[in-house]
DNA sequence: CCTCGTTGGTTCATTATTTACACCGACGTT
DNA sequence: AACGTCGGTGTAAATAATGAACCAACGAGG
């Protein structure tokens, strides 16, 4: 493996319940030796991406991912353009909207607003969402560019929940599926009791970058509340493209 | 040399001017193989640091690092914290007010707020501040655990401007006057025109983990204006540390 | 007070990974 | 058509990563 690689992939261990782990725990969860994880941290802490809490020794995700997020938002500013729109979204709806973007192999949830209403879906920030089990990733990859989709295709894709398409065959038939009617649909395949509505977010190239959803409880789901979430997505996420710098295909229709 | 420190110094050839980079430029910028640097870069693209603008095949960095900043910022939310003290600060003082956090070996700025008027300091965003530069650096090592400042003492000290103290013991000056007072003041040492004044933000343990400052041109430098800075920039600080769970130390005092 | 099981951290010989050179086809200019 | 660049690939050589054993320090339990 590279070692590069293992690095990167110690601070996907980091979540927003863990937020600090001592080197053992991080060696144990990983199954890389102690020794090797202490180097590897002690690199990336020269630059900022970890640092050690001096007083417990354990470890924790560093200030300079704030820097370089500043640099990134300083170049292309998706937060500050989808934060607005993502707040209307779930006013509009009453339901918890979030918008994510292709990051390596997942889709990296970037943005969440919560509705108001006690029985709401929660997400966690920073959560990276598989591209064959959630709305988000399904409306991404139908609408991706070809290699990406083929490359989604040929993977090993786990069972997350009971629905969860895990056959090669079934997650086709769900992107075209998707890609006819113009947005996806995720009836508890990520997580039970949550049902999920998304519609892609297109970059410069006309191929999708990301996606931009609606979760509601599976309670509440019904025909009119349905539609209604589309009727909000489908103009935020044309918003949210153009804001973005992107183009909508002149092909992409949402159609119930 | 380490290949994950190497691997992530990739990333800070990325600049708020410098958003997108080829490989050959990357190559050469870093002094390393192409070949290597390509892995490299495919690693971290991976894990979502950086992405390739698939129509120029030229590299800028990646969402995960939203991601990532996003649960760094659940754990602690530094920056929703500093934003409206910085804000408030730049307002009251009518210069730039920014606020940064130790990141490895340098402090990275991970907040700035400009004043209104027309003639102000312009400080880029995400960008890294030496230690011995700076007014903000020399605050953070003035109070700064004691091995901390031991370290940044034993470094080479680079002139980046004629005033920038380059040996060990003009720093070693700077720093105890720093503590001192409990301020401090850069004379033009990192930008010409640019006169800093910067106070240290505490963690909970009572030793510094960053500065808030304010940087003014040169050219309005006045000790009155001066002092207005302080009497804003003292109460800014101690709000600052208290809203990230710091500690302001018995001893630490403002005196002009 | 002692043992036991942790913890974070260090060492060093082995080896597997990274590295750099040469090379490739594609594109743009001259 | 020749040249210079680009992004990317394959290879053999060598460097850097690896992991087992080992420390000292700490806390819990008896």
């Amino acid at each position: 493996m590279r070692t590069v690689e293992k690095a990167l992939k110690l601070l996907d261990f980091f979540t927003d319940k863990v937020t600090e782990i001592g080197l053992s725990d991080l060696a144990r969860l990983s199954g890389i030796d102690k020794a090797t994880v202490l180097r590897m941290l002690q690199d990336m802490a020269e630059s900022g991406f970890v640092e050690q809490n001096p007083e417990n020794k354990r470890w924790r995700l560093g200030a300079g991912i704030l820097r370089l997020a500043r640099l990134r938002e300083a170049a292309q500013p998706v937060t500050r353009v989808l934060t607005p729109i993502l707040e209307r979204l779930a006013g509009e709806t009453g339901e918890t909207a979030h918008a994510s973007l292709l990051s390596g192999r997942d889709l990296a949830n970037i943005g969440v607003v919560e509705p108001t209403r006690a029985n709401r879906v929660y997400i966690e920030p920073g959560l990276a969402l598989p591209l064959h089990a959630t709305a988000s990733g399904l409306a991404f990859t139908a609408f991706a560019r070809p290699e990406q989709r083929d490359r989604v295709l040929g993977r090993k894709l786990p069972a997350i929940t009971g629905t969860t398409p895990v056959t090669r065959d079934g997650l086709a038939e769900m992107l075209t599926r998707t890609e006819r009617r113009g947005f996806a649909v995720a009836d508890q395949t990520f997580e039970a009791e949550v049902y999920g509505l998304a519609v892609p977010l297109f970059g410069p190239d006309g191929f999708a970058c990301g996606a931009l959803a609606v979760a509601t409880p599976a309670s509440r789901v019904s025909e009119p509340h349905e539609r209604g979430i589309l009727a909000a997505l489908a103009p935020a996420a044309a918003e949210a493209t153009l804001g973005l710098g992107g183009r909508v295909p002149a092909h992409h229709r949402i159609t119930y």
